[in-house]
DNA sequence: TTTTAGCACTCTATAGGTGAGAGTGCTAAA
DNA sequence: TTTAGCACTCTCACCTATAGAGTGCTAAAA
């Protein structure tokens, strides 16, 4: 049966459908088991027989929305009811109020440490939400050239620090032909540093052609270094709470493990899944329910994504991940929470 | 019955019985399930009967080297089993030239590109010891100033880098009362840097008193970094290969899991461990079987670990964890070799 | 003394069968 | 439109039976 209009909208449901649907899900999801009629009305008191709602969860059952594990079982919401749930039953709740304050205070706290705020985000993530927590590091649109340093270490080697604007931080390594003092690399750091201030990787290299031949070769590095940024490789994903998640009983069995820590340790997949929900631009959260038909492996896992950070600058991506049996409205809301004050930190640093 | 001697030494083995204990690992370790006696002499032509093999099964499960899942299956090892096997089975084996060639290749493609170690070691580790691998930075014994930078960005937010003998790199924001010219910022950090260089953070903090308030404020900045550098926190730790060896059989059941995705995924659970385990100077490979008693959550794992780095500069640790039933042969040469090859990038880099 | 053939024994894994209980779907009345 | 009542279906837990794998033991052979 067709639930979906033709123009996308989802077909209306009456208010009491709404309202069993809503509670079919939360107490699927507080009890991980399938709710029946009985279970319904005696701990909600809808004013009607276990009859009657057994008509109605018929009627969610044919149009889509909940199933039947077997005949004798009571009903277990599908993929399409989470959906319908997520989208017109939960509305814009926030967190309460304490806990977005304690929440800020953390984030104040670390305010000035770079590296604390990526593994602060996963582990509030991971507890607000209770799921398991993914932050990858805000990475620049374009990288550009801020300042250079070459330091010397023992005889040949040097370490080059190139710091791009909105404060990433790149170190390399520079074996050189014969040793050169401290000095002569403070001059050629001096120079590169005014010749490249505010420049991109290619304009850097359209004036490699007039440097010396030392600066000539820190600049090549410097655009090797600027290019795989922008390529997006190398940046540690930060995680939490994942061994917490693989206790919910969905996972007890093996294979439903699977989708669920692919996606937190392999970084190609979680790349592909991120490449497909969200957009460039920092936007709204997206919940990602059972893989949605596109990701196999994600059957028993949702995700609920967002990207943070200042379009056009620097973005990066953060979500919860967790069975399709998950608190949408606590992840909804964490997500959101703590991607604004991610976005916060970004465009303090960003905003010159 | 007692299998360890006074003095700490394994009972001495027959021949016979080293070869069959042997043959029961390696053919356990492939099919992971029990072996029989005619197993081991059909596939291994052993020239005796299956019932001369099954008393000698017997003697070594009494030695408490092998068991029986029950009575009508084969035998499998125990955990001391498999520490006989690798103590006084494996000898001293190398990775095949091939293998070690194309490893140092990789390594050497990477050597100047420090964030690259470690994802390549770990993925390296995984891939050639077919496990789960981890791999921790290289964190200096003391950290020592090397070198400062503070770089203007908007207004009154101050971009503090600041390197640290060794090549590790820390940035920090810093808010300023009014705002500073590059200028000033330069001439601050040009002093501090002659003032510091080569200082531990306690020796620093020993000479702020004497500082102008500005730079005093910076150097308190320093002293809280390096301290925090000191105490391990931050870095993040590098992981590859989860979700490879969660197909294993021995991890179809959810409960097994669960310490292997916490030693993998639990910061403290794994510093734990390898405080256990390893010791401060860089040494030899351990081996840690089956929790070894002090782990019960570990029981169905076993970690092949090393410290890498120079001891007294600067070190980190690196390992793979897989089931009990794992290929310890290539996994400690495994760990052996990368852990070589990462104590030479280290060496190159410390030793100034 | 060591090895071996032979056999009884034990335990698992699988299938089939049974009964209680849960929860539904349907029907007919309110 | 709602509801009471009831037949129906399916799971789950439990038991039983059987085939097969692999052992341990015994007594004979080397």
């Amino acid at each position: 049966m067709c639930v979906w209009m033709r123009d996308g909208r989802m077909e209306e449901l009456t208010p009491r459908q709404q309202t069993i649907l809503g509670l079919v899900v939360r107490e699927y999801v507080n009890s991980a088991s399938p709710v029946s009629s009985r279970a319904l009305v005696e701990r909600y008191g809808l004013g009607v027989s276990t009859a009657t709602v057994r008509n109605e969860l018929a009627q969610l059952e044919e149009l889509g929305y909940l199933t039947h594990p077997h005949t004798s079982a009571g009903r277990v919401p599908t993929h399409q009811g989470y959906r319908y749930f997520v989208e017109r039953l939960l509305g814009e709740a926030e967190l309460p109020l304490h806990e977005r304050r304690t929440i800020a205070h953390q984030f104040h706290q670390a305010r000035q440490d770079f590296e604390q705020w990526m593994p602060l985000a996963a582990s509030v993530l991971a507890h607000t939400a209770r799921g398991a927590a993914l932050v990858t590091a805000p990475q620049p649109t374009e990288s550009r050239y801020k300042h250079l340093q070459l330091i010397s270490t023992q005889g040949r080697v040097v370490l080059l620090v190139l710091v791009l604007r909105g404060g990433t931080v790149k170190q390399q390594m520079l074996t050189l032909m014969e040793p050169l003092n401290q000095q002569v690399l403070d001059e050629a750091s001096d120079r590169l540093n005014q010749l490249c201030n505010g420049l991109s990787a290619d304009e850097i290299q359209a004036r490699i052609s007039g440097l010396p031949p030392f600066e000539a070769d820190v600049a090549r590095l410097v655009v090797d270094t600027m290019h795989r940024t922008d390529a997006r490789a190398g940046e540690p994903i930060y995680r939490y709470g994942l061994s917490e998640v693989l206790q919910q009983p969905e996972f007890a069995e093996g294979e439903k493990v699977q989708g669920l820590v692919r996606v937190m340790e392999e970084r190609s997949f979680l790349e592909a899944v991120l490449a497909d929900v969200l957009s460039p631009e920092v936007g709204s959260v997206r919940v990602l329910i059972g893989g949605e038909g596109r990701w196999d492996e994600l059957r028993a896992c949702s995700l609920v994504l967002a990207r943070y950070g200042v379009t056009g600058f620097a973005t990066g991506a953060l979500g919860v991940v967790g069975p399709t049996r998950m608190l949408y409205g606590r992840a909804i809301s964490a997500v959101r929470f703590v991607a604004g004050l991610l976005s916060d930190l970004v465009y303090d640093v960003y905003a010159e």
